[in-house]
RNA sequence: UCCUGAGUAGCUCAACGGCAGAGCAUCCGGCUGUUAACCGGAGGGUUGUAGGUUCGAAUCCUACCUCAGGAGCCA
């Protein structure tokens, strides 16, 4: 009977069929101990000399790495049987080889960044890697499950757009026959637009950023999904963002323990990822910063967090400042002046808006960034007037807020920081199948 | 774009001014419980590129290329 090498634990006793690859084999002459992956999980399958016709033993005894083969035997329980789940493995009575594989560049040991990533193509199949795009896939759908379960539409917003959504020199220009075009950055204001009809929405899909960023945290092309919500607060939206983003780590610890043990992810640190996150303001941040910053004696470190209100967080202060809280923490109202034309300002308070960052613990950063939108049309005219945007791009932009405009919010979360930061991963160029990054388009 | 570091066998690295080396992978031989098995043997090199210093350069100098880590910018 054929099955998965995940389901092996149902067959104990019985013959079975798995179709798959080999991931290593253990040479000890008269015994073969053959590790073979089927996408479902990797079991080890044994060839004894004795009990094998010599040319199915030929083939066990001459099986390269990554050989595709249809391997038959009884499975049989054994502490000692290494794999995924592991535990048990198959005596072999029948061995079929498929495609004897060449020499295969990657070994189970350890290889530079750089030869990884030109061998990507290949590397999607070692455990780790498995490990990683499997947990992605949850994370996936319980993005979009929860947020189709919770009334929000999936309205899908344009890859190819007419004009920048915020900022023009991080945008891939491509031709549109003869006229210029970009490749979205942002699905938002699209959203604000389906919000009109569908109250509660969201877009999930790539977006395209041109910045000559060369960090952990960046790639060019990279998966965002952003809710947009008729009738929100900024304290809505932080009660549905906690809600969210919780429920998007317990699916991965329900379903993916063994994928995280894998990746040895210090799991506690995810059990703790429930409602309510803490919540703190911009001005509180900063005061922290400077706190944390005067009594150090470091003076590189020092410098590292100085800041002033009114500026920006660099990632040395996401950072700080999420270490100081052991789940994520939401940062609120930004300066303006740091942030997008369409966020609200606060009452009273103009050099201050209505945004809101969470930070993801451990280091991983700003992993959502959202706000309440400007929905006057003086005000939001003046604001696209202030930074000096062509108004006409615009046009269909400033006319949501003629007809029924009403207070609303929303938010991006990036899906490969998201990754990252639930595998524990030190890189986000592992979170996606193929990362596009500044050096690397390629395979 | 800036700062720092690294490019030597298919891969991971050593040799740091005096004969180009090891482990893994590959091939051959041995082993009935391996966990990146182990033991013995074999093949495998334009030391990133170009120039310079020197009796002699993988090693020192200059430029360039590629990659990595970080900054800025951002999700």
């Amino acid at each position: 009977m054929l099955i998965q090498v995940s389901d092996i634990a149902r067959y104990e006793g019985q013959e079975v069929t798995l179709r798959g690859w080999l991931y290593n084999r253990t040479d000890k002459g008269r015994l073969q101990f053959l590790l073979v992956r089927d996408g479902s999980g990797v079991a080890q399958c044994v060839a004894f000399k004795k009990e094998l016709p010599p040319e199915v033993f030929e083939i066990a005894q001459t099986l390269t790495q990554e050989s595709s083969v249809i391997v038959t035997g009884v499975v049989r329980a054994d502490e000692r049987a290494p794999g995924y789940p592991g535990g048990f493995e198959v005596g072999i009575t029948g061995l079929e080889l498929v495609q004897m594989a060449g020499e295969y560049p990657i070994q189970p040991k350890d290889h530079g960044v750089e030869f990884l990533m030109d061998n990507r193509h290949l590397w999607v199949r070692s455990s780790r890697q498995w490990a990683i795009l499997r947990i992605r896939a949850t994370i996936i759908h319980t993005i979009r499950t929860w947020l189709d379960d919770h009334g929000y539409l999936l309205v899908d917003t344009p890859i190819l757009t007419p004009a920048a959504g915020e900022n023009t020199t991080t945008l891939f220009e491509i031709d549109y026959f003869g006229q210029p075009a970009y490749l979205a950055q942002t699905g938002q204001l699209y959203n604000e637009a389906n919000i009109g009809s569908f109250g509660k929405v969201y877009c999930f899909g790539p977006t395209f950023r041109a910045e000559k960023s060369k960090t952990r945290r960046h790639l060019m092309e990279f998966w965002m999904v952003e809710p947009e919500m008729a009738f929100f607060s900024l304290e809505d939206l932080m009660d549905m963002e906690e809600q969210f983003v919780s429920a998007i780590v317990q699916s991965v610890l329900e379903k993916h323990r063994m994928e995280l043990d894998i990746l040895e992810r210090d799991t506690t640190r995810l059990e703790t990822v429930t409602a309510p996150f803490y919540r703190i303001s911009y001005d509180e941040a900063v005061e922290r910063l400077q706190q944390l910053a005067a009594e150090t004696d470091d003076p590189e470190r020092k410098a590292e967090l100085a800041i002033t209100w009114g500026d920006d967080f660099g990632a040395p202060h996401e950072t700080a400042v999420a270490e100081m809280f052991d789940k994520p923490v939401f940062v609120y109202h930004y300066p303006t002046a740091a942030k997008a034309f369409y966020m609200q300002p606060v009452e009273g308070r103009p050099e201050s808006c209505r945004s809101v960052d969470l930070l993801a613990p451990e280091g991983y950063g700003e992993i959502t960034g959202g706000s309440e939108r400007i929905y006057d049309a003086d005000l939001l005219k003046q604001r696209i007037d202030e930074i000096g945007i062509s108004p006409e791009n615009y046009a269909w932009y400033l006319d949501l807020r003629k007809y029924g405009s009403v207070p609303h919010a929303g938010f991006g979360l990036g899906l490969e920081r998201t990754v990252a930061w639930i595998c524990g991963l030190p890189h986000i160029r592992e979170t996606v199948p193929y990362a596009r990054m500044l050096n690397r388009l390629y395979p």
